[in-house]
DNA sequence: GATTTATGAATGAAGG
DNA sequence: CCTTCATTCATAAATC
């Protein structure tokens, strides 16, 4: 049943548009899916916020207290797949991290110059851990990476080799411009892009100050 | 107005199907546009499995339990839930495929040019669906898994220490050593937070499976 | 059907 | 900038 929000997403035919001459292979839903996915959607914006409302007033008549409780959040489940904790020797943006990056690179400017990195990390920094380099090399992955974001038509192969006659389904990769067209119509997206299970290093330290 | 998310409803583009007769319109959303909705929901469970967590641990400590909170983990699929909500289908390479895949492998030419990938795709694409960005991957994946097997094996003399010494031949590898700065010193909770909560409306208490 | 393994995919960093 | 590599994550497949 924990499957069901994105059950159209398997039931869902698949629909060969052969618009362009070139085919494109769409997911199709109905609107009982869409509605089912629209609920489940709201559940969780209104939990999460509840569960927010509830800490902050928790965190906040035990700050007096002055109680830490840090660690103890270590273990529950940011280790969503049974990893080892200490094996991070990369940077990993945090998720307000990873919130501002997106935001500056969506305002499209380009490039941003060593002046602009350098005032970009002194402002990240204070949302964990960073260097102007990793700010760097991001911006050069991001903007690289953004090319060849289509999406990659993963279909389930469920018979062996039927000979689908299909020309080249899944390049949609025309232009790397009209993509990013297609990526700002998505607007909020950044603001949500959190990008789940490197979250729970960052969470797990709730305790605002270390005294 | 709380509909952001389902933006890709505007977007996305009507079909009509016509079978059974009688007209059918379901929604369309491309790969992409799925994608991202993906992950939007996958953010939703993560944080509400992290502030669920959290909450739980503060409200054990301290005992006080003046606050009803209970009804937030009246959930049932928050117990459930977790990142299992949103899974991603990947893409699998039929045995022809792969069969394919490996023989050219073994010719040892190298990196396979972004020329050439574009041409094996076209070639696969005949024995399953397939696209450049999967045999891009495959061949990433091939080469640096098949190039670590052979640095694990290579110990057989006398041998005490079997957990960690698998490092890779490389000479240039960072410090084993964790002294990671602590991963992260104090991410608010706020920082969690998206500008967005106000997209629930219709729902409050979860329990909410139409089973 | 719960665990484990194999492997497709994502991404930070290095090289050119 | 673009490509490549190493590492990690998530999940399909395999195993128990």
């Amino acid at each position: 049943e924990k499957a069901r929000v994105m059950e159209w997403e398997r039931q869902g035919q698949v629909e060969h548009q052969s618009q362009n001459g070139g085919g494109l292979y769409v997911k199709v839903m109905t609107d009982e899916q869409m509605e089912l996915l629209r609920r489940q959607i709201s559940v969780y914006a209104t939990i999460c916020e509840q569960l927010v409302e509830m800490h902050k007033a928790i965190t906040t008549q035990q700050d007096l207290a002055g109680m830490r409780l840090g660690s103890l959040y270590c273990d529950p489940f940011m280790t969503s797949a049974g990893h080892k904790i200490t094996s991070r020797q990369r940077w990993t943006p945090t998720p307000v991290q990873l919130q501002i990056l997106e935001q500056i690179f969506d305002q499209g400017n380009g490039t941003p110059s060593k002046q602009k990195i350098k005032e970009m990390t002194n402002e990240l920094t204070q949302h964990g851990p960073i260097s102007e380099t990793n700010v760097y090399n991001w911006f050069q992955n991001r903007r690289a990476r953004s090319k060849r974001k289509q999406s990659v038509p993963v279909q389930n192969n469920a018979e062996s080799e039927v000979e689908t006659d299909v020309e080249s389904p899944k390049e949609k990769k025309t232009k790397p411009e009209d993509i990013q067209s297609f990526e700002n119509s998505a607007p909020r997206a950044e603001n949500m892009y959190f990008q789940g299970p490197e979250m729970g290093t960052e969470m797990h330290c709730l305790d605002t100050q270390p005294n």
